[in-house]
RNA sequence: GUGCCUAUGGUGUAAUGGUUAGCACUAGGGUUUGUGGAACCCUCAGUUCGAGUUCGAAUCUCGAUAGGCACCCCA
């Protein structure tokens, strides 16, 4: 009994299986994200971004300073390791920290201000997965680095909500706020604290956690008995400084005057602490299946990273992030098609073992023309190959076999009315242009 | 990290604790050496893993793993 099971499991599925909340995106899936990316590139390329890559790799120390020692994303949900040489990288989690290192690493404050970038790529959190929710998720960023005005915050918020509109959400509102700059975030959070304290005997353990950790985030709980707290909770708006009042007064206006819908949400204080003034959320009302809202995109502005990092200046800046996976899973996301997908217009069928050996030739005459092939090299009969063709609905074929090898040509078949016609290979090229 | 639900070929499914785990689709091959959506035939392929209960486990129990959902947190 024993021994046969031994034999017949000797496969090994778990070998075979992506690691727990990562996974391949193929055929329709890829070619979804892949369109997305291409037309948020372009959004992003027509407000004057442009493109930077950062490694998925960086020193640890990125993260723990720039995303910040206490947020659960460093401290319980990072990839951390240990290379040969003994340096300690990690994942990147977002793509803040690595682009500000990569902006104070190569001197970018003596380029004109600011320096505005769009990147987008993987990153990865040690998460519980479940619905829209990856340890290997897509984010696509847009950050404007070296100006503290509050146009950019205003630009940032533009462009990142038309990218959201060409992927084809509609009615979408962004919660916003104003936490503060180094002026008056002090105060607040003093002020908060201790009216926390007062209610100290009502607060959940978790919160009255939070309260040491990062009273701020304890404004966004979801425990009902906090939430009646913080009903009552001071907020931050009326402890802003008047620079900071003036930048959030100026945000605020800029939006209106674009027609971008938002509320005023003063428990919004978002989980990276390298937040500053501005922070916002762009939220799917419905976005689980049972109603529960789903944060699509969020952001904020992030005056201080640079100096968090190591950098002798502070580089005022501000970005929206859009997760990629969430957005390609929403029931109104359009299929943005990629450019690189081309349908095959030919299906490319050979005959014979001397056609089979110039069939890739031919091929190559196809793909320097630009034409999109599909062939069946590996089959033999031309039955076969004919039937896949028709099953991949492909409008034309191209037929070569032995007597079209030795005679340079090939035949052209309309599949749709089985009519043919034999073309010489020297004016394959012309006949092709001409039936397109 | 916590809780609830789930787990049968590549996919979708079937099997009162009792035959050799059945069916469909897909895939590969054939009937058919140079002309098509069909039909027929053949083939590959499965009880997630590990213990336990039992004469006997896909089925019951426990554990592990993975997935879904929710919490925490976040995109």
């Amino acid at each position: 009994m024993k021994k046969v099971k031994t034999n017949s499991s000797s496969k090994n599925n778990k070998n075979l299986a992506s690691p727990k909340g990562m996974r391949d995106i193929i055929n329709e899936d890829y070619y979804s994200f892949q369109g997305f990316f291409e037309k948020a590139q372009e959004v992003a390329v027509y407000y004057g971004f442009k493109p930077i890559e950062t490694p998925i790799l960086e020193d640890e120390q990125v993260f723990a300073r720039g995303v910040g020692e206490g947020t659960d994303i460093v401290d319980k949900e990072m990839y951390s390791l240990k290379t040969k040489g003994g340096d300690h990288l990690a994942l990147r989690p977002e793509h803040t920290a690595g682009l500000m290192r990569a902006y104070v690493e190569h001197g970018m404050q003596t380029l004109p201000q600011p320096v505005m970038f769009y990147k987008y790529g993987p990153n990865f959190r040690h998460d519980n997965p479940q619905r829209g929710r990856y340890r290997q998720f897509w984010q696509f960023d847009m950050d404007s680095l070296g100006s503290d005005k509050s146009i950019m915050d205003a630009l940032i918020i533009k462009v990142g909500m038309s990218i959201l509109e060409e992927a084809g959400a509609h009615n979408l509102s962004i919660d916003i706020n104003s936490i503060g700059d180094k002026e008056c975030r002090g105060a607040y959070i003093k002020e908060l604290t201790n009216y926390y304290k007062k209610h100290l005997n009502v607060l959940p353990a978790v919160d009255r956690e939070r309260l040491k950790t990062n009273p701020l985030r304890i404004l966004d709980s979801k425990d009902p008995k906090t939430k009646e707290i913080n009903e009552n909770a001071p907020d931050s708006i009326s402890f802003l400084c008047p620079s900071c009042k003036k930048h959030f007064k100026e945000v605020l206006e800029y939006l209106e005057e674009m027609n971008i819908p938002y509320n005023l949400n003063k428990n919004l204080v978002r989980g990276l602490s390298y937040y500053t003034r501005t922070v916002f959320e762009v939220i799917e009302e419905n976005g689980g299946e049972d109603g529960s809202p789903l944060t699509i995109a969020g952001g904020g502005r992030y005056d201080y990273l640079a100096r968090q990092l190591g950098s002798k200046k502070d580089v005022p800046a501000v970005g929206f992030s859009i997760g990629v996976d969430r957005i390609v899973d929403a029931p109104w996301y359009k299929k943005l098609s990629p450019r690189i997908i081309k349908k095959p217009k030919i299906y490319f069928i050979q005959l014979g073992s001397e056609a089979k050996l110039k069939s890739l030739n031919i091929i190559e005459i196809l793909r320097k023309a630009h034409i999109p092939i599909a062939q069946s090299l590996s089959r033999d009969s031309l039955g076969s190959q004919l039937a896949i063709a028709e099953k991949l609905n492909i409008p034309f074929a191209i037929i070569f076999g032995v007597k079209e090898a030795i005679e340079d040509s090939v035949i052209v078949r309309d599949m749709s009315n089985r009519s043919q016609e034999t073309v010489k290979l020297s004016k394959l090229l012309e006949y092709l242009k001409e039936i397109k």
